[in-house]
DNA sequence: TGTGTATTCTGCTAATTTTGCACTGCAGCG
DNA sequence: CGCTGCAGTGCAAAATTAGCAGAATACACA
């Protein structure tokens, strides 16, 4: 849309933290691109930017301005989406924040459900910790986030929420594969590999700590799941890990997962949400849609087999059964 | 604002209905602007206008168009209003509609008080029936109404209310200006002058005969007030008032008012609102805040007032926005 | 049925705006 | 004290846009 060029120059710019790197992404010169925020600036009667040595930063005009700005821009989108929606096309693209490393792996089923539907829609997925991702909402870089217990902050919209019970992972040789629930003590009597604090579940354990009076074993922190993962073949440590985030009942794998008791460590929430007060494209309206609905379903399944893993009426899963040959 | 001067445009061209009209009224030729308007087309994909021989008229994409462009034209206002506002400078425009042709006498006194405290705010005001003041605020040509018993509609956001019980008006001369509350048989006894059916008042009363089963003797109906209370002085004849719309107690004037038994006619709302989800510029909001605290102040004077002129002193309270809803 | 009028749209040229280049001035850093 | 990275400026070229004249079209009304 070529009547916000302007708007999306400034906010190149106030992205970049500098005219002439906005003006490299955006392949003009630095020079048009600091006449047109001259003119800009000239035409509001205020700067929008302060000028520093090392580059330019947003006056307090600057900021009302970025943010009326970005709402535009995003509004913008919504607008030609409702508008391609109407001639029965329906396309746009989607962004999605992840607060949770492991989620792409229920994100990316997601997705992939959605693009049988409707493959004119595109998406990006970025992941990151739930702070950031509460920013890349009102920053309008995201439309979608998906964020385990999120700070309660007033930007944030829930969509959907399920509630997620964290499982203790393990090596199949690890000795605590031979309970099948983990009181606070199991948890005590092993080293542990925990997630970083920016992490909802390290919350959670972190309170958990604070409540029992006593401390995990920490032996390695880490924000990357891969490395947990893999550094738990290694040594008999356990983790953490979300129901949402655990591979398929039917996939193999040498590390298992177990039930952890509730009274050891609390129940937390996993949320949908967008940006408060903003109106979302088609797309991205209905993929959060489908989002929560499959929350929903999963969450009924995972709930149904807690239950039944609790009564101890159904075997485990086959991962534990083959490992522990 | 440069940047949105073609909104400008389609928004002139909108309310015109033709793109010559609007180009006189933009002060350019009317080829310039059809080609931006092609132009804008064309980088849309879908033609936001149908071409009609008569001219041209908003198509569905349009009509998704043209919102987004009238919020953005006002978002931008706001954003300026609230620049301006960071340099002490309160300034700004607002623009008010009233449902009621009596209103003004309030309004007026309510923008000399605020123009008082930031002579740099300027007003429009405008005075049209209800349904008409709604549709005002949806296509931003005004910011904030004073309406008497709007229609429900969801784009309406009342930001105060205060109750009015309808005052019957007569000449000093008419035989019932002897009596100091009427009852509905009062009403029947007399001809009667009614605001049309746009108007509020007129709403309870129709209500009022439809429920008591008989009608007022309705010699007359006018939609202009001047008119009514002239005619008053003419022929034996009692109207209409909304308490808010009588001149001050101390103006002697030729036309008396006097109280009607609630059980006659229901009390009835006056509200002040904007349009839902609108963030309104600071002047605007401001002055909203002016006017109904002015409103609550003024409900309370007239409550006294009253209450020397009858027996019937019954307390009623002021609602405020967030208790109405 | 014909004529007048109002509409949008299209070539073409002139005016205006915007761009890119080379350059200036400025402030911190080693 | 020069170097580097930065925002701003003068000037000519390029691109966009405006205005004019006119074409095409469809309704209104006699």
């Amino acid at each position: 849309m070529k009547h916000l060029l302007p708007l999306h120059y400034i906010d190149t710019v106030a992205r970049s933290g500098s005219i002439r790197r906005a003006a490299d992404t955006l392949a003009i010169t630095s020079t048009a691109l600091n006449r047109r925020i001259l003119a800009m600036e000239e035409e509001l009667g205020v700067p929008i930017f302060e000028r520093l040595p090392r580059g330019v930063r947003l006056s307090t005009a600057g900021e009302l301005m970025i943010q009326h700005i970005r709402t535009q821009i995003a509004d913008m989108e919504r607008v030609k989406s409702q508008i391609a929606d109407l001639s029965g096309a329906r396309r746009g693209h989607v962004s999605v924040v992840c607060g949770q490393a492991l989620l792409p792996h229920f994100i990316a089923e997601q997705i992939a459900n959605y693009r049988k539907l409707h493959p004119a829609v595109t998406f990006s997925v970025k992941v990151c910790d739930r702070t950031a991702a509460i920013e890349q909402l009102t920053s309008f870089e995201a439309d979608l986030a998906v964020v385990f217990e999120p700070l309660r902050t007033a930007d944030f919209q829930p969509m959907g929420r399920v509630e997620q019970s964290l499982k203790a992972i393990m090596s199949a040789s690890h000795p605590l594969a031979e309970k099948q629930q983990l009181g606070w003590s199991d948890l005590l009597s092993t080293p542990v590999v925990l997630p970083t604090t920016s992490n909802g579940m390290r919350y959670l354990l972190d309170e958990a700590m604070l409540r029992k009076g006593n401390e995990l074993e920490k032996v390695i922190e880490s924000d990357n799941f891969d490395f947990i993962r893999n550094y738990l073949m290694h040594e008999h440590c356990i983790s953490f890990q979300l129901p949402i985030g655990l591979p398929a009942a039917s996939e193999v794998t040498e590390i298992i997962y177990r039930d952890i008791d509730e009274k050891a460590v609390p129940t937390g929430n996993l949320y949908v949400g967008q940006l408060k007060s903003r109106v979302l494209p088609v797309a991205a309206a209905l993929f959060a849609n489908a989002i929560v609905k499959a929350l929903e379903f999963q969450y009924a399944v995972t709930d149904i087999k807690a239950s039944s893993e609790q009564a101890d009426v159904r075997p485990k899963q086959v991962v534990s059964a083959k490992d522990a040959e």
